[in-house]
DNA sequence: TAAAAATACTCCATAGGTATTTTAT
DNA sequence: ATAAAATACCTATGGAGTATTTTTA
């Protein structure tokens, strides 16, 4: 399983309908039906019931929507912390220095320590 | 970004190692330092710190460590949850009936609702 | 019968492998 | 000198596209 059958996932919740769920997502229908059966196969769980014109989540699938949000949403969040914390460290030790100055984060922050 | 960038993270994360990473994953070692290498790139942060011999988490690798973890973790839950509630449904539904007795769980459960 | 999903292929992007070079100890 | 990471290049799996065939409402 991969973050793809996950986004993938949530749009077809959301639009209840393949063609317009690939077409937001950018891909063909075929292709995106191939991910969607490949995640119902991987779990071993029927996540939608189909029908030409009437989709709908079964009610593992329901259970399966929530999970997929929050952790793409956990995903989101890992990213920005990562990113935010790596400037943070920087931000810190540029304290009183001018932007134009050009320095290694990393060593500067190491000699920082080692000063005290 | 996708699962395996996590996947693959951890375990170099693990073992300070890409060699013995990969051995441990079942690939090669020059496609995970292309996978890590990726990651690193689409985050814009450095996660390791490399020399032949002496590979160590950046300050920002740390941070995405613990988060790539927690991400994992929660995925791994998605599945038992789903996987679980497909099958509790079914469960609930065959009390009083033998393991012998076939039929489909689905239907089962659909005229169970329409007899009420 | 007219939509929308499922099949059946084809293609190609990229994950992964092999060979080699570079680098720090 | 050696072990390990980086680089370069090649291969092939599978993600995505196109065409067509079921469906069921």
């Amino acid at each position: 399983m991969e973050l793809r059958h996950l986004r993938y996932f949530l749009v077809v919740a959301e639009e209840l309908h393949f063609t317009r769920a690939a077409h937001r997502i950018g891909i063909a229908q075929p292709p995106l039906t191939q991910q969607i059966k490949a995640l119902e196969k991987e779990l071993g769980v029927r996540l939608f019931d189909r029908a030409p014109g009437k989709v709908t989540l079964t009610a593992a699938g329901e259970i399966f929507f929530s999970e997929s949000r929050a952790i793409l949403e956990s995903v989101d969040k890992a990213i920005t912390r990562t990113r935010l914390y790596a400037q943070g460290l920087a931000g810190q030790i540029c304290v009183g220095f001018t932007e134009s100055a050009s320095f290694n984060p990393g060593r500067f922050q190491a000699s920082c320590r080692l000063d005290g």
